[in-house]
DNA sequence: ATAGGGTTAG
């Protein structure tokens, strides 16, 4: 008996009703069919069960599949099911796909959809040079992919700064006819402007002299890319040439500004559109507090950042990580770590999932008020959360241990960071030396001279000079290989 | 497919 339909039905009306199922997109009804006991579906309907899959985001049952089919899938399923992996973000899967697809005996390297795709995969891997590599095949083959494989590898150049890659794509595109859309020049103004680099604003121009329309999303990305860079004069500009042309600032356009002003410090401005957005019914979100809050605490203004965040609750307006983790930010700046320790506990309280960014600056906070230890044991309930700390943590309690007299611990405590993990900062190592100069701790100082040197870093002179006074003055024997390193390199 | 808020230390 079928536990999916409640009655044994002939093999005929088992493969009606999948197909029925398979089509209507019920994977799931679709799947506990196939566990009626005798029921084999036909390979046409089972192709169309696994693009289904793959459409669905189901990628592992529709690999799987792909494994145990008894028959020759065609490349139109495969094609589906690499998209599924792609879009699933599992890139891991394409590659055995890949291989299974090669096995069948399919060459991949003249199917255009296929290479695409895995050319995609090496982006978000970032891998683009492979990705690149594909495409020179493609090329070779004289065939060229679509317009979005151009696109990814664009990005990816523009991630990795290959300007010039992403222009030799550019001309690619041109010479094969597939003209660059608004999407690629998005990717190069976004990769650029977000990278600080004025060539962004250049393209975007060149763009417009060239008959192209950018649209709000595209004005949008710019006016933050100008922002970022500083240039809100230029960006303030370009808000009106955007309604000047018929788009209408949205919660996105306005957020973008009201961040821009806040950076630049012009905090009446801010205000202004946050003011303006309200009129619009666009300020009562989420993001538009965050920025306010968060804009509001960068130039010390918390008490203004702490009744906006009473309002959002009393608005009913959703308070979530970002919005918590502002506040405490600009709490702990202030100084006032009893009420970041509250909204932290109350963060948790709502059953929010804490970041990294949650605890830093109180871990900061606590180690600049002298209370290092009460540092390390927020550092250890941000371990058990499985908080990966960042460099700047481990500064923060090197820094406060050695300015509590602890240098030996905060020795110590750089021992423990594991190799391969970011490296503290070179002032902190300064500090360090100096502590546990100041406590005449000389062969603990040969230790950590010996990491700085193999992280590369070099020491400031006035610390060179105090120690190899203090070596010489206890006549301690300071090994002249170091010597030499510390001279070499200062 | 496309856009927004939290990161150091100066």
């Amino acid at each position: 008996m079928c536990s999916f339909c409640g009655f044994s039905p002939d093999q005929s009306s088992c493969n009606a009703l999948f197909c029925v199922l398979v089509d209507a997109g019920a994977c799931n009804a679709a799947k506990s069919l196939l566990d009626c006991p005798g029921f084999t579906p036909e390979p046409a309907s089972l192709e169309d069960y696994i693009q289904c899959l793959s459409r669905a985001g189901m990628v592992e049952d529709a690999v799987d599949m792909l494994k145990r089919a008894s028959f020759c899938p065609s490349v139109a399923t495969w094609n589906a099911s690499i998209l599924g992996c792609l879009r699933a973000g599992r890139t891991d899967l394409i590659w055995t796909l890949y291989e299974q697809m090669t096995e069948s005996g399919v060459v991949v390297s003249i199917n255009v959809e296929t290479v695409g795709y895995l050319i995609m995969a090496f982006c978000a891997e970032n891998k683009v040079l492979k990705g690149y590599e594909l495409l020179r095949e493609l090329l070779e083959n004289g065939l060229h992919p679509d317009n979005v494989v151009f696109n990814a590898l664009i990005r990816g150049f523009c991630k990795e700064r290959q300007y010039a890659r992403v222009s030799e794509i550019l001309h690619i595109m041109i010479a094969k006819q597939c003209n660059p859309d608004i999407f690629t020049y998005q990717e190069i103004i976004n990769g650029l402007l977000k990278r600080k680099n004025s060539e962004g604003f250049r393209v975007f121009n060149d763009l417009k002299d060239r008959g192209y329309f950018p649209d709000r999303v595209m004005y949008t990305t710019v006016i933050k890319g100008l922002c970022e860079m500083g240039w809100t004069g230029e960006a303030r500009k370009l808000g009106f040439e955007m309604i000047k042309k018929g788009f209408q600032p949205n919660e996105y356009t306005y957020n973008v500004m009201m961040h821009g002003y806040f950076k630049i410090g012009d905090l009446v401005a801010a205000r202004k559109i946050f003011e303006d957005m309200c009129g619009r019914g666009y300020a009562g979100t989420t993001v538009s507090y965050s920025t306010m809050i968060s804009g509001l605490c960068l130039h010390g203004k918390t008490d203004e950042a702490q009744s906006l965040f009473e309002e959002m609750f009393q608005k009913g307006i959703i308070r979530d990580l970002i919005t918590y983790n502002s506040l405490i930010n600009g709490l702990c700046k202030k100084g006032e770590l009893v009420k970041a320790t509250k909204l932290l506990n109350e963060l948790l309280a709502q059953g929010l999932e804490p970041s990294v960014f949650s605890f830093n600056p109180l871990i900061k906070g606590l180690c600049e008020e002298g209370d290092t230890q009460g540092a390390i044991r927020l550092w250890k309930d941000m371990c058990d959360r499985h908080l990966e700390p960042t460099a700047s943590t481990h500064d923060y309690i090197i820094t406060g241990l050695c300015k509590e007299g602890n240098s030996l611990q905060g020795m110590e405590w750089l021992l423990n960071i594991p190799r391969w993990k970011l490296k503290p900062h070179e002032q902190t190592f300064e500090y360090l030396i100096n502590s546990l100069s100041q406590e005449d701790r000389l062969d603990d100082i040969l230790v950590v001279l010996d990491i700085i040197f193999r992280i590369g870093y070099r020491l400031n002179e006035s610390t060179i000079h105090s120690l190899v006074s203090k070596f010489c003055r206890d006549s301690f024997h300071f090994p002249d290989l170091w010597l030499e390193k510390i001279l070499e390199r200062n």
